[in-house]
DNA sequence: TTTTTGATAGTTTTGTTAAAAAAGTCAGGA
DNA sequence: TCCTGACTTTTTTAACAAAACTATCAAAAA
C-alpha cells in the first residue's frame, strides 16, 4: 500500500510546474484549466484526474512553496553564531521568498476576507517553523549567557513576528494595505532589519 | 469677516452629535440623511445647507473625533515622568479611543481600499502628534541621560508604530484583518504593553 | 437676508435575467 | 490505470428595471 506510483508522482511534479509558472504569471483568477492542460499539451479532463478542483490545485502549489520555505528554516536550525545572525537570517528569507512569488498571491488580494481554512493551515505551518527557529535561538543564546532568560521566548518571538508583520503592511506612507506593492519591499526589508537590532538590544543585558 | 454665526456653529455642532450617535450605532452605509434628519426633527434638504454631502458630514464627525484625540496627546506632551510613562499613554489613549469609537471605523472597513484622501490626511495628523508626543518624550529621555542617544528619534517611533499596527492586525490566530474584532482589543492592548517593554530595554544603555 | 421645507431630479444599490465562459463530470477508448 | 471528447453545471459578465437613497431647487417662513 501506499508507496504511491512513480510516474503518477513525476506527472503531479510536472502539473505543479505548469501550474505555478501560470499563476506566478496570470494570477489565481487569470488562469484557466485550459490554459494549464494547453501548457501540458493535456486534457482538461486529465487535470482533474490529478487533482480534484482548481483551488486544491493551487493549495497544492503553494503547500510545495511552503514546505521548500519551512525546510530551508529547518536546515539552517542551530547553525547560527549569534541572535541576530538568525533574526537576519529569517528576514532575508521571507524578503527572498516574497519577491520571487510576488504575483502567486494576488489568490490572496483577490479573496481578501474569508481566504479558504486550507491557506491558514499553511500560513500557520510557516509560522510555527519560523517561530520554533526563532525560538530556538534564542533559548541557544540564552544558554550562552548573552541576553536575559526569559520565561516564554515563543511569546516574545510571536510579538516580533506581528511586528514585523506590522512593518510590512504599513509599508511606505500612512495607507494600511494587506498586500504591498513590490517597489516598497525593499523598503519593508530594511525597516524590518532595523527593528530587530533595536529588538534584540531590548532582550540583552 | 469670518467670525461666523453663533446660532449657525451650535446647529452644525448638533448635526455632528446626532451623526455621530448614528454612525457609532449603525456605521456609515446603514445610516440615511433622512434618519439623521429625522433624529433632529428637521428636514432632510437642511442637512445638505450645513453640510454639503453625506461623505463630509462623517468626515467632519472623524474631524472632531481626531481633533480631541490630538488634543488629548499635545496637552500631555513633557509632563511623564519617564518615556516609559509616554509609551504607556499612547497605548492606552489610542485603546479607549479605538473601544469608545469601535463601530463608527465601519466606514474603513467598507471601502477597504481606495478611501477618500481626506480621511488619509486625518490619519496622518493623528500619526504626526503620536510621532511628535513619542519622539519629545525620545529627546527628553536622552538629554536626561537615562537611553543612549540616537540620530534620528523620528525614524524610531515611526518603526514602533508600525510594529504597534502589526500587532493590531495580526491579532488573535493567523488570520489576518483589516481592523480587529471588538473581543480582540484588550488582547491587542496587552500585547503592546509588552512590545513597549522590549522596546524600550532596547534604546536604553 | 437667512433658515427651512416639499417636491423632485439624479445617482447608487439591489435584484433579475440571459448569454458567455469557465469549472467540473463521465462514458468509453487505449 | 491513464487518458480524452463531449457534456453538464456553475460562475462570471452584461444589460436592464425597480427601489432606495443622495442631492438639488424654487419657494415659503422666519
Amino acid at each position: 500500500m501506499a508507496a504511491g506510483n512513480d510516474h503518477q508522482d513525476i506527472k503531479r511534479e510536472k502539473i505543479l510546474d505548469a501550474s505555478h509558472q501560470r499563476f506566478l504569471h496570470y494570477g489565481y483568477s487569470k488562469t484557466t484549466m485550459n490554459e494549464i492542460a494547453g501548457d501540458l499539451s493535456m486534457s482538461k479532463a486529465l487535470l482533474y484526474y490529478y487533482f480534484p478542483d482548481k483551488s486544491q490545485l493551487y493549495m497544492a502549489v503553494m503547500r510545495k512553496l511552503a514546505n521548500d520555505y519551512i525546510k530551508n528554516l529547518e536546515d539552517h536550525i542551530d547553525t547560527f553564531a549569534n541572535l541576530k545572525d538568525a533574526f537576519v537570517f529569517q528576514i532575508n528569507t521571507n524578503h527572498d521568498f516574497i519577491v520571487s512569488n510576488y504575483n502567486f498571491f494576488d489568490f490572496f488580494r483577490l479573496n481578501e476576507q474569508n481566504l479558504p481554512d486550507t491557506i491558514w493551515d499553511i500560513v500557520e505551518q510557516v509560522h510555527l517553523a519560523e517561530l520554533n527557529l526563532l525560538s530556538k535561538a534564542i533559548k541557544t543564546e540564552i544558554e550562552r549567557g548573552a541576553i536575559k532568560p526569559v520565561e516564554n521566548p515563543e511569546e516574545i518571538i510571536d510579538l516580533l513576528l506581528d511586528a514585523l508583520h506590522g512593518i510590512k503592511v504599513s509599508a511606505v506612507s500612512q495607507k494600511k494595505v494587506n498586500f504591498p506593492r513590490k517597489e516598497h519591499l525593499d523598503e519593508i526589508h530594511t525597516k524590518r532589519l532595523l527593528l530587530i537590532d533595536i529588538f534584540i538590544k531590548g532582550l540583552m543585558y
